[in-house]
Order: C-alpha cells, then sequence, then structure tokens
DNA sequence: TTGGTATCGATACCGACGGTAGCATAACTC
DNA sequence: GAGTTATGCTACCGTCGGTATCGATACCAA
C-alpha cells in the first residue's frame, strides 16, 4: 500500500512565519503608508527574504487581503438578540479598522482591486463572504440586507479613517450602532 | 499710476486645457484602474506633454484631486424640506460616483493620502470641507453629525463600488436614503 | 518689428518599486 | 546516504512618479 501518512511529504517543510508576515506587513503599512509599504521592507521587517514572499502569495495585493483575513477573525457574536449580535458587529468592525495599519491595508487593496478581477474575486470571497454567511443566520436578514449593513459598516468606518487618519470616536460608532438598529430592527 | 490691467501678465498665456485633463484622467482611471493610470497615459489621452501635468499639479495624487473636486460640483439643493435636501444630496452622491472612474480615482487618492499629510489635507479641505459647510446650512446640524453623514454616504457607496465594481442599484440607494431620513428626522 | 517673458512639447534621465530567475544551501523523509 | 522541497541571496527586468533641460511658441510692451 502507498504510505498514508498525512504530513509526510518529503522535503524541507516551510517555516512557520506567516504570523511574523501579517505582524510586519500591518506595521510596516501603518508607519509607511500602503505604496511605501514595499515588498522588500516587509520582508526585511519579518526577517525573511523577499522570495520568500512571493513564493507563499502570488502579488502585494494578495498578501495583504491574506493579512487582513488574519486579522479580521470569526465574528465573537453573542446570539443573545438580534440587537446585540448588530452592535456587536459593528463595534467589532469599529475595533478591527482602528488597528495600526488595518484601514491604509484596506484602502490600499480596494485600489489595486480596481482592474485585477482575480485580487477583487479574493477579496470579495475571502473577506466579505465569510461575514455575509454568519451575519445572514444570525440577523435572518436577505442578502441583499446584509450585503448593504456591511457596505454600511465598513464603508463608514474606512471613510473615517481615510478622510482624518483617524479611528472614528466612540460616540459616533454608537451612533452608527443606533442608526442600523432602527434600520434593521 | 501702475499698470492695474489685472489679466497682463508677460509671456505666454497658459493653454486652456484643464478640462480636457481632468476628462482624460477619469476615462485612463476607468479603462485601467488608478496604479495602471499612468500620468504618461493621461497626458497622452489629453494630447498635452506630461511635463505640462507637472507643472499645473505637484503630484499624481494632487491632479486626481483635483479632478475629483472638478467632478464633484455644487450640490443641486432645492430648500424645499431638510428630508427633500438629504435625499437629493445622497443621489447626487451616488449618481457622481457611480460615473466612470470616480470610485477608482477616489480610492487611489485615499490610498496615496495615507504617509501624504499634505494630499489629505487637500483632500479633506478641497473636497469635503464644502459639503460640510452647504449641509450644515442646509440641515442645521451640529458639525460632528454633518461629518458622521458624510462618512457613511461617501463611505457606503465606495465600498460598494470597491467591493463589486458595480454602482450600488436604485434599490439600496433608496434604503440609504430612507435610512438616513429616519437618523436625522 | 523687436525684445522680454512665460509656457509648451520633447527627450532624457533618476531612483524606487513589483515581480522573476538562478543558484547554493539548509531541512526534512525514506 | 539519496531525493525532495524551501530558503536566502543576488542580480535582473520593465515600469512608474517625478525632475531637468532645451528649443520652439505665444503673448505683451515699446
Amino acid at each position: 500500500m502507498t504510505s498514508a501518512n498525512s504530513s509526510a511529504r518529503p522535503g524541507r517543510p516551510r517555516s512557520s512565519v506567516d504570523a511574523e508576515v501579517f505582524s510586519a506587513t500591518l506595521r510596516t503599512i501603518d508607519e509607511l503608508g500602503y505604496t511605501r509599504a514595499t515588498v522588500d521592507r516587509i520582508a526585511a521587517s519579518a526577517g525573511i527574504a523577499k522570495t520568500t514572499i512571493y513564493r507563499r502569495w502570488p502579488s502585494k495585493g494578495a498578501l495583504v487581503t491574506a493579512c487582513l483575513v488574519d486579522t479580521f477573525g470569526p465574528l465573537p457574536l453573542t446570539g443573545r438578540s438580534r440587537a446585540d449580535d448588530l452592535a456587536t458587529a459593528v463595534r467589532y468592525g469599529a475595533a478591527k479598522i482602528g488597528e495600526p495599519g488595518v484601514a491604509a491595508a484596506f484602502a490600499g487593496v480596494f485600489t489595486d482591486a480596481i482592474g485585477d478581477p482575480a485580487l477583487r474575486e479574493l477579496l470579495a470571497g475571502q473577506l466579505q463572504e465569510p461575514y455575509r454567511v454568519v451575519l445572514h443566520e444570525a440577523l435572518g436578514e436577505p442578502d441583499q440586507r446584509i450585503l448593504f449593513l456591511i457596505d454600511v459598516v465598513i464603508g463608514t468606518l474606512l471613510h473615517r479613517m481615510g478622510m482624518t487618519g483617524e479611528p472614528m470616536v466612540e460616540s459616533d460608532v454608537d451612533a452608527l450602532v443606533r442608526m442600523l438598529q432602527r434600520e434593521l430592527g
């Protein structure tokens, strides 16, 4: 019979540096902005070679998208009520987008995704789609409403970061929560 | 007395090609995306030399910002009622952001503005500030509420364009109008 | 007509960036 | 050991944002 040992691939195993790379990516983007955060600098900050990055991700946009998917984990919903889950989702998004480098990374990927359909599919499929599914289940609203909700939450928070460079203040996040609770309540 | 003729500067006058440049900028960004819409290509599309562009705008980001300021003209408010003015503003923004190249230009400038404080000030001061003033007057709401409103409208519409590449459908724009009318009504 | 001035097109150039190729070497399995 | 895969390193390519330069051009004033 063939060797059925699942983790028995020959050759040198991949070094587990993905976490360091993601951390270095956000750190570098936060310090220098998306454009000046070159792949060379990110690799140097992660302590690896630039070629190693291109062996794992096909482009800078794909790297940053993977970085965002890693940063935005699963939504920590409570399931107590629709209003509660909605508020949790909004505040979770606000917290994540307020983390250093996240908003800049988001804007950069959006820009790269124009005229790069593969990257746009990656962005919509890997980043937005999981939240669409879980919010559809938690809120019991049709998909069109869920996608609208995501547009409002993420778009609003990103626009504030893009215009001011600062995360949205808590009182405005509160207003966003109340507005959407009225909308979906 | 000194020669007080206002339009009597010596030398060759500037050729009036700003409109062609703005048109070429949006056209090229729409065709190729922000990154691949190089200043060379924009200049060629406008039928002028690249150096002429850099004599009028200090950077690609400044050119695109000026292009957006030109595209987004003054808000055509009716003054009939707050609800009417609000709906008009939202639909005006949706129409403009749906025009070819506008959303891509917006996203690109946001990306460039990170780590370029001068460009960010240009963006906030030239593009956002006029709308803040006129909406503050028309809606009679405090500045914080107006800025929040702008974040929601522009952010939501841009996020939809960034994720799907298509403008927001009319039914969703309607939902956006109703949601904000409830919020500010 | 002449001279002064500011803009224009064209070209060449620089530094930086995204991405690729090649090679020696290290790390693992059998 | 042999075979296989990943890594670091260096060198390289094409492109892009932005600058410098120069002759030609279009205006004004005298």
